[in-house]
DNA sequence: GTCTATACCCTGATAGAC
DNA sequence: GTCTATCAGGGTATAGAC
């Protein structure tokens, strides 16, 4: 279940990233922690004083799978800005689900649940979503004339975030991705119609979708 | 803080329900409730059995607070299909932020949160995620041929449900409305964007939007 | 229906040998 | 850095008088 030749740390790490998806932080014991990871409680505390310091741990870790799961792959496949975003979407959507089951996004779960009691937290997690929208805005800057000038490109950038975490927790509840599936193709509409202002009809579609966002999506309400 | 002339089972309700919102559920003790309820464990034990019980029963409690809180007042208050969904999100607005305090979607933190612990609650909450697409599906229907005829109403209305609980995440995490009211922009120019596909350039836009969905938002970022 | 007192377990965290 | 043993406290839930 945990990779081998890991050190210690790492293994705690990666095991509490994966239970506080699952379960939740509050829920999810310092033993189980300890259990899965095949360490130990003087091992824990060794490293981390308290449990409010491995979840810090566990955020940036997070973080860090953005960056070289998602944004870093994204840029070098991609063949042009809107194409990038599209693809960014697409390889987040990968991360939904692990071994075949659907737990929504890494990040929401611990937002909500930790925003009120550890604020340290919550502003570090804030910072990772502002980056992140800066990313795609970035991305929708360079896209330059196949959007409208007058667009607000940092505006639309949050929405794209917006739209991710709120189709991640339709696809946590109902346990498929069909509600994120549907929510990437309205965005995808929505950038279409966008295109369509300034020119041609084709301006923005051309960029091509990555197939699993222009495949049909099933009814959500149906899962 | 809690009305007066209520029954126990109410107040534990009631109560309950602001501090899972809050808090969450796991970090919110029996204790608490009791205490803040002004009720006694005796009380609480002979309502609900255990815990759980109390949770059902507060998502109840919070479908019922949509249904006589948003959907009702919307319903009555606004002239046309469209207008009335806007007004919908303008009154979901108010309830995102209590006493000062911005929490964000009073569903979305039970959702991830209870969703692999307590299957039962995941498939309530599910419903109610899907009673409330469906209304506004039925509102989309309504329209007529203010939208393209062969726009999607069942993944537009999905579309809007799931923006609501992204940028209800936002709002959360910035203790800020403003990622509500960004993600709303968004939303409403989508929509004028569909408008424009069937005809005039204010199909849509004609049916005039609640004050607070139009006024300009600061940026998220920098709350 | 409501009260007080309490059982019992699991939690995060520590101590000290190795 | 890792181990075992253990603590103190808060968690849910119960018992039984009123």
């Amino acid at each position: 279940m945990v990779p081998r030749k890991t050190t210690t740390r790492e293994r705690l790490i990666t095991t509490a990233a994966e239970l506080f998806r699952r379960q939740g932080y509050a829920q999810t014991g310092v033993n189980q922690i300890i259990q899965e990871a095949n360490a130990t409680s003087g091992s824990f505390y060794h490293f981390f004083p308290a449990k409010e310091d491995l979840l810090l741990a566990v955020v940036d870790h997070i973080a860090e799978v953005f960056e070289s799961g998602i944004f870093a792959p994204a840029a070098e496949r991609a063949s042009d800005p809107i194409d990038e975003i599209f693809t960014i979407l697409d390889l987040y959507r990968q991360q939904l689900s692990t071994e075949g089951f659907t737990f929504g996004s890494p990040m929401a779960g611990l937002s909500t649940e930790v925003s009120e009691n550890h604020p340290q937290v919550r502003v570090r997690l804030a910072e990772i979503f502002a980056d992140w929208s800066g990313r795609i805005e970035e991305l929708l800057r360079r896209a330059g004339s196949r959007l409208p000038p007058s667009l607000d490109r940092t505006a639309l950038a949050q929405f794209v975030v917006c739209t991710i975490e709120g189709a991640g927790l339709g696809t946590r509840l109902n346990q498929s991705l069909a509600p994120f599936d549907a929510a990437i193709a309205q965005l995808s509409s929505y950038f279409d119609l966008l295109g369509d202002r300034i020119g041609g009809t084709t301006a923005v579609a051309t960029a091509g979708r990555p197939a699993s966002v222009t495949s049909p999506v099933s009814d959500w309400r149906s899962w």
